[in-house]
DNA sequence: AAAGAGATGGTCT
DNA sequence: GACCATCTCTTTT
């Protein structure tokens, strides 16, 4: 089954509205030849108003991607190593996107395993730097358009729905606004 | 199973 | 010069 690309529309949401939604929809990656398919199963929350978002402290060279338009990838470099991607929500001049933590991959596994190393498969993409190496999403992503089917990563859906209750909880690894429960899986099945 | 520490580099003050 | 939206390996229960 091909999935149906994600619209900007459907993107154009909160972000707190949005992540949620975004369980269980997919993440295709062609990238260097290789396809890998991932399904979203744990998503982050950041905000404009928000002390942990980079875009807390207004724009600059590096977060300018996620005060554009709803539907681009803002992928940053984290901790120096590891690459993190968001998917940028919220109307055109609002700081705002959900940070893609973890997939299952669906397709595509061969490849994932050859860019994560010999690992056991549960530590393949349960991560937001092991998903962007397991995908080989890097800086050069940062931009990207994820609602189009012809470009290196876009988003699909291809007819799972979201959890109808998601499991929420605090945001992990930030050390301001620890306390706000933006953080959103899929419960274990 | 849990806890601790080092790696490593761009971004911002 | 400090601060990280992390990961992995090592050491300790």
């Amino acid at each position: 089954m091909r999935p149906r690309p994600i619209r900007r529309d459907e993107l154009a949401g909160h972000s707190v509205a949005v992540a949620p939604w975004l369980l269980n929809k997919v993440l295709v990656s062609v990238v260097d030849g290789a396809r890998v398919v991932g399904r979203l199963t744990e998503v982050e929350a950041y905000d404009e108003d928000d002390p942990a978002s980079h875009t807390f402290r207004g724009r600059t060279a590096r977060n300018a991607v996620m005060f554009g338009d709803a539907g681009h990838l803002y992928v940053y470099l984290s901790y120096g190593i590891h690459q993190c991607a968001n998917v940028v929500t919220g109307p055109a001049g609002h700081g705002e996107a959900v940070l893609l933590r973890a997939v299952d991959v669906v397709e595509g596994t061969d490849v994932a395993r050859r860019r994560r190393g010999a690992r056991r498969d549960r530590e393949l993409t349960n991560g937001p730097g092991k998903l962007c190496q397991a995908l080989g999403i890097g800086a050069a992503h940062d931009g990207v358009d994820v609602t189009d089917p012809a470009g290196a990563l876009w988003l699909g859906d291809d007819g799972v729905p979201p959890p109808p209750v998601p499991l929420v909880g605090p945001r992990i690894g930030i050390t301001k606004g620890v306390d706000t429960p933006w953080r959103f899986r899929v419960p274990p099945s």
